[in-house]
DNA sequence: TAAAGTACTTTGAAAAACAAAGTAAATGTA
DNA sequence: TACATTTACTTTGTTTTTCAAAGTACTTTA
C-alpha cells in the first residue's frame, strides 16, 4: 500500500452517497422520495448523487409506474456491495492504524 | 435528529482530510512534507486541505525554521479532536443502525 | 556562482455540489 | 370541467471545491 488512504473510494466519499449505500445495503431497494427523506437534501442532489453512484455500476436504476404515478427505485448491485464494504473496511482499518511518526529528528 | 445524515461533519467528508486528521488524532503534530507523503496527494492538496480545517479550527498550524529551512506543523485543537470524534460516532451510528424502509406499499 | 533541491504558496482550470426552475402527469377544488 | 396544486422527478446554471502545475523564497551542492 503507497499510502494511508489509498483504499478508500473516492465515489462514497460524499456523506450523501455514503447515506445512500447504508440504506441500499440494509434495503432491498428504496424509492426516490424515501432517500430524499432518508437523507434530508433537495431533490437535484439525489439525482446527481445517485447518478454518480449509477455511473461506477454500484446502484442500479428501476424505473416503473406505482398507482398510475412514475417511481424510480434504486437497488445496490453485488458490486456495490463489495466496493462499499471494502470501503468501510479500509476506514476501519485507517481509523485503527496506529501512524506513528518518529517526530524525534523534528 | 432530522435525517440519517445530520450528524456527519461535512468537513470530514474528504478522504485527505480524513487521513489529516487520523494522523492528528494519533500524532502529536505532522509536519508538511510528512502528511504529503503520509497521504500520497500533491503539495497544493495538502495546502488547500490543511487550510479548509483550519479554517473550521480543527487544526492548528505552527511555523518554524528547523536547520535554516522552514518547516511547517500541523496539530489538531481540542475543538478538532471533539468534532472529528463525533464525526466517527455519527458514521458508526449511521452504519450500524437499521435503517428499515417499509415497502410494502410499494 | 550557477544549478538543483526543499518547503511550501498561489493560481487557474476542471470537476463536483447544489438549489432553483422546468416538465409532465395526477389529484384536489370551486 | 376548468384551474390550481401536488407529486415525482429532470434539467440547468451558478457556486464551491478540488486539484495539479507553476511560482516563490530560500538552502545546498557542485
Amino acid at each position: 500500500m503507497k499510502n494511508i488512504i489509498s483504499n478508500i473510494n473516492k465515489a462514497f466519499d460524499h456523506r450523501v452517497r455514503l447515506g445512500i449505500m447504508s440504506v441500499l445495503m440494509v434495503n432491498e431497494y428504496a424509492d426516490f422520495k424515501t432517500l430524499k427523506e432518508l437523507l434530508g437534501v433537495t431533490d437535484g442532489n439525489i439525482a446527481s448523487h445517485t447518478k454518480a453512484l449509477e455511473k461506477q455500476k454500484y446502484i442500479k436504476v428501476e424505473k416503473s409506474f406505482i398507482d398510475r404515478k412514475p417511481n424510480t427505485r434504486y437497488l445496490a448491485t453485488q458490486n456495490g456491495r463489495k466496493a462499499f464494504q471494502a470501503h468501510l473496511d479500509a476506514l476501519e482499518k485507517l481509523l485503527n492504524k496506529d501512524i506513528n511518526i518518529d517526530n524525534t529528528d523534528k
